[in-house]
RNA sequence: UGGCCUAUGGUGUAAUUGGCAACACACCGGUUUUUGGUACCGACAUUCCAGGUUCGAGUCCUGGUAGGCCAACCA
């Protein structure tokens, strides 16, 4: 057994910290903690497998939690689309857990602090709370309401809950520091008053924890060993050691072992956006037809697009952890599908911009079976029957008149392979009346056929065209994917708004002729067409009207030195 | 008039914690090839700057510089 030494990533390094300073083992405990109010994107999986990669490195639960304490932005429909994409990307959760689970426990703790003088309603507008908080580089203002009596404040709080008040008008907040450094720590709010049916708790509650009070208590509650967020978060540690540490003291010995939070840089991908606001706005704009198409870097986008759950989990692994803001190369995540589907997807011939060859010399009526490998990188991928005959369409751009010795294609004059068919060579072309090529003629060399044996079919050519015989030919839909935004970094432009830079021409909708073979291809499946990149059956896709939408294409050289 | 965080090739992550700057992607060049794919080989860095400590510094110290985050009844 020879244990590769991989170096620990500085989350890595900080638990077996802990777990050499007599942390239990057993104890180790994470969570995702996703809130239902988008669908989950590529950015969301880092975090995602830094949790649970943790998980199943340690042997420890992972939790998924649905922070969920803002009923005007969550919905059923998001849980459902979030559980469904952590589970397509292979992973499995210990618990299945809400915040709004807690809402009780919490307004236990919170009359709690109340009554410890850490606790008190403010009555005033956001506004006045907004002007006292100060700025960075300025101390706040005690709000007038900060020295409340106990049993004023315990009253009011209760009648809060009991919906007396209206939005707006009550909070409950947690008097710490209005001069501190942190603004957070400026007596933070903890409660609002939303008169909002929530997707779980229905009507039932009509104030609402905020995010700070709700989710250091929820990694409590559910005794979470390390509290993992983006770097944004940081100044939220302090806040949520105070209400983590005063809590304890309420229920150490229901609850002994005190989470921490700890913060890593989030992922940004070159060419997108990784922000669920924009996105939304792409879809609420109609750019993309919705969360899942697969122009998108959503989970579902990238899954309808043709990813599989290995790239993108190879793809997050080899993206690495650390504390610096950081942009991945697209062609990252390209390298990662392509890897995959190389050694997976079986080959198959299809023509995205067909051009006709007439094939001289081949027997009008004949046709024939050729036998095609399926996959060279796989052995056990088999072989398939691909019909021939004395029309085929090739790419237009497989042809040329006359062209120099670096192009290895068809032209006048010059032999090519066709994959896994015979030798041909160009003699003559014909034009419409705008000087576009409509029909090559060709002829073929009978000895040369593919799998033969004979001296001929190994001669030496530069060339090999994928093609599809005419009268066998299947039409498809193929749907071509560019980046969605033209610039590098669409949202980082403090002048500019993103949405200038949406590339207009980011689909491409091709009407194709593939190979008789793909006409039973279910939805999902992937191919790779040779010569062109990788590609899968879309969601609409039917009998009928077969829709593959390219996932990418292959590396391509010759496109590069053009 | 602030606080916190971060600086290693074009990109991202490493460097046995003070000992020959490594891996992957991208780019460039080559070999093989019935995919201009794959595979394989090669090229690609004065570790943000300036001082200092040390036999030895990406790593430690001092001082700069640059970038990011923080003033929602969002998470």
């Amino acid at each position: 057994m020879s244990e590769e030494k991989k170096s620990l990533n500085f989350l890595e390094q900080i638990i077996e910290e802990d777990l050499a300073n007599g942390m239990p083992k057993e104890n180790l405990r994470f969570r995702f903690p996703p809130e239902p109010n988008g669908y989950l994107h590529i950015g969301h999986t880092k975090a995602i497998g830094i949790s649970f990669g943790l998980g199943e490195r340690y042997n420890a639960p992972v939790n998924l939690r649905f922070d969920d304490t803002n009923p005007a932005k969550e919905e059923q429909e998001y849980v459902d689309a979030i559980k469904k994409d952590v589970s397509w990307l292979g992973y499995q959760w210990d618990q299945e857990l809400y915040s709004s689970d807690y809402f009780q426990e919490l307004y236990d703790w919170a009359v709690q602090l109340i009554k410890d003088g850490k606790a008190y309603v403010d009555s005033q507008t956001s506004e006045e709370m907004r002007e006292q908080k100060g700025t960075p580089t300025e101390v706040g203002k005690n709000s007038p309401f900060r020295d409340r009596s106990v049993e004023e404040n315990l009253d009011l709080f209760n009648r809060m809950k009991e919906g007396e008040f209206e939005e707006g008008t009550y909070v409950l907040r947690a008097k710490i520091d209005m001069a501190s450094p942190n603004m957070l720590m400026r007596d933070p709010l903890m409660y609002r008053i939303l008169k909002k049916a929530h997707h779980r708790t229905g009507n039932d509650w009509v104030i609402y924890p905020m995010y700070d009070w709700t989710h250091g208590e929820s990694d409590y509650l559910e005794q979470i060993s390390h509290s993992l967020c983006s770097l944004e978060f940081k100044p939220h540690r302090e806040l949520y050691n105070w209400f983590r540490d005063n809590v304890y003291e309420y229920s150490k010995s229901d609850f002994p072992n005190p989470p921490k939070q700890r913060e890593f840089s989030r992922l940004n991908l070159s060419y997108t956006i990784m922000s669920k606001r924009k996105l939304l706005k792409l879809v609420e704009e109609g750019i993309v037809n919705g969360w899942d198409d697969p122009r998108m870097p959503t989970i579902s986008g990238l899954r309808r697009r043709g990813y599989t759950p290995a790239s993108i989990r190879n793809f997050i692994e080899t993206v690495g952890v650390s504390k610096r803001e950081n942009v991945i190369d697209v062609a990252l995540l390209e390298f990662k599908i392509r890897e995959d589907l190389n050694k997976t997807a079986n080959r198959v011939m299809g023509v995205l911009d067909p051009v006709k060859v007439v094939i001289t010399n081949y027997p009008e009526d004949k046709e024939e079976v050729l036998i095609a490998e399926n996959n060279p990188e796989d052995e056990n991928s088999g072989t398939r029957m691909v019909p021939f005959s004395r029309e085929i369409y090739i790419e237009k751009e497989d042809f040329r008149e006359e062209a120099n010795k670096k192009f290895f294609r068809l032209k006048l004059g010059k032999e090519v392979r066709l994959k896994n068919a015979y030798f041909i060579t160009a003699n003559s072309c014909t034009k419409d009346a705008d000087g576009n090529i409509t029909e090559i003629q060709c002829t073929y060399d009978p000895l040369t056929k593919s799998g033969s044996g004979t001296e001929e079919s190994k001669r030496k050519v530069k060339g090999t065209l994928h093609w599809v015989s005419v009268k066998h030919a299947v039409k498809a839909e193929v749907r071509a994917y560019d980046r969605l935004f033209l610039d590098e970094a669409p949202d980082a432009h403090k002048d500019k708004d993103f949405m200038e830079f949406v590339n207009p021409d980011s689909l491409e909708k091709i009407e194709a002729f593939v190979e008789p073979s793909l006409q039973t291809a279910k939805i999902g499946d992937r191919f790779q067409f040779q010569r062109l990149g990788y590609f899968n059956v879309d969601d609409d896709s039917t009998p009928e009207n077969l829709v593959f939408n390219k996932i990418v294409g292959l590396r391509d050289n010759w496109a590069k030195k053009k």
